[in-house]
DNA sequence: ATGTTTTGATAGATAAAACCTATGACATTC
DNA sequence: GAATGTCATAGGTTTTATCTATCAAAACAT
């Protein structure tokens, strides 16, 4: 057994197609049969049923190619102790963020990022928290950039920043002739929330207190999919939204008069990077919460005056 | 990279020799040190300083063949899959078993197993049950056979039988005249004790209730480190002591004067086998399994008239 | 039904590698 | 200072991984 058989067998099953895998591992067809086929024979026992089109596993196959991803997982750390022993900022790191994160906080750092690192391979993944914690327990991720605190003792946090809540609402809103306003000034039947999975779901119906109330006895009929849309609803069917603070700022001119800040103590959310207890990467990690660190203004990496809401 | 490479390096580090390393790796040395050179060159460290002598790993070094053990630890179990689908009782097994069960159990179905099973390599270790729930949990032992239960929860337990406590004492003891013993019997002057570390020494101080007393009010000067050598104290100093069921088989007629049974409810320990909760070589598992139970008698195998003393 | 395409297996040649024997370099020991 | 122990290096051999070319079977299309 090989790593390259390993390599080829994992592709095989990801493309259950011998030319396609093949190719993706930058050999000929030949090739990945041939190692797959002495796999097979080394093992004595068939691992995948070829009459079948697209080719498919066997059972125990499924139990093996399982094993062989952790291999080569396992393996990849090898390189990743390297890297991180010699202080290199180097090696492929899998982020995974939230979706009420990403499109405001990845635009600010990742081209600096890159430009900086240029050896690091940055792949990114949009992922719910409790996606995120899970990809992140099974090593299928090496950092996450979410809202904690998460009470998961296997996971390490890294406050980043404090973000605060603001409303944003239609001039027909009575909260819409208040400077600050305060939670009891959001009427509930109008507001608008993103769909269940969010944390910022959990946190808004905290601030607002609605906790408590069956949730059958309210009727959030529309429930958008990202800030973005919540914001287009409040434009074009009036009523109130809550945002995240970096989501204000490509904002037009006509769209902040519609923002109201909280009074204080601002209902705030915290920001953090979280990895597994035991990581790698360490560097390349450090690398990257320094980078998003100097996007972020000085006031936000302090909570001052605001008033970190809880989770779900 | 490869596997041969690792377990060349894992070699090496094992022996601190490239000789030594190269024939228990039966090649040739310039082989091994050319394997581990490629191994330091793709890699771009040094593993090994060989101006020391004996070679000592690098501080790198150290912690690539930890993960390289992983590594090997972990594609041997693509066997144990093979096996463990086809039902094969086939492989290593790695056994743990506490000594005061080693000696009077292992004889017991040792021999039939390995002679059933000539295709399983057994390697048994003798430890306490802590060092051995360690191992367990870092993948260094299989299976274990230990007093239960440990309330571990990731640590599933199969209960295989229960051992009842029995007096052993000498002729000047007051005890001696009674034909069942009870706990209140026992002068705590007088017990012999196994050294600490030692399940059963916990359960013995749990029957004569010696729990709560301040250590140092008593004084255990004579701590044995093994249950035949509590024998042989009761034998040339008197005193009582307390030994498992199954050590009793072996006693001389002479002997078996010494021994006083419990009034039941019957002091008892609980022995099962232990492993992970997701463990493979479950055929091999349960092959042990049933030849154990294969020699252990019927009416021990049930908790009729016993009380299960706790642990620690 | 029959020709065409797709897909994986096989054969033979070639290039890469792993390995062996023999020997060299360096340090330690007697 | 010769002998020994230890690891590295050199050159040749065997093994293995890979390539190109081709075949056989199945799926698809006309």
């Amino acid at each position: 057994m090989t790593f390259v058989q390993l390599e080829y067998l994992v592709a095989l099953d990801t493309y259950r197609h011998f030319a396609m895998a093949a190719e993706n591992c930058c050999v000929t067809q030949p090739t990945l049969s041939m190692q797959v086929q002495k796999l097979e024979d080394e093992l004595g026992v068939k691992l995948f049923d070829r009459s079948k089109q697209p080719v498919v596993p066997t059972e125990i196959g499924q139990l093996i190619i399982k094993q062989a991803r952790l291999l080569l997982r396992e393996s990849a750390k090898i390189k990743d102790i390297v890297d991180e022993h010699r202080g290199t900022v180097a090696g492929e790191i899998r982020v995974g963020i939230i979706p009420t994160l990403a499109p405001y906080l990845l635009p600010l750092f990742l081209d600096n990022f890159i430009k900086k690192y240029p050896q690091v391979k940055l792949k990114v993944i949009e992922l719910t928290t409790e996606q995120l914690i899970s990809k992140l327990n099974k090593d299928l991720l090496d950092v996450g950039i979410v809202v904690t605190p998460l009470q998961d003792d296997r996971i390490t946090e890294y406050p980043l920043f404090y973000e605060e809540f603001v409303a944003y609402l239609s001039e027909s809103e009575k909260a819409y002739q208040k400077e600050f306003i305060l939670s009891e000034d959001i009427d509930p039947n109008h507001l608008w929330l993103l769909e269940e999975g969010h944390c910022i779901r959990g946190q808004i119906l905290n601030i607002c207190e609605l906790r408590k109330q069956n949730s059958h006895m309210r009727n959030f009929e529309y429930e958008a999919g990202s800030i973005e849309t919540l914001k287009r609803m409040v434009e074009h069917y009036g009523g109130i939204t809550i945002l995240p603070e970096l989501s204000l700022r490509d904002l037009t001119e006509k769209q902040r008069l519609q923002v109201r800040h909280f009074h204080v103590p601002t209902p705030t959310r915290e920001v953090s990077l979280v990895m597994l207890r035991h990581h790698l990467k360490k560097s390349i990690i450090e690398a990257m919460k320094t980078e998003i660190l100097n996007v972020i203004p000085e006031k936000m990496k302090q909570n001052i005056s605001g008033k970190v809401i809880e989770l779900g």
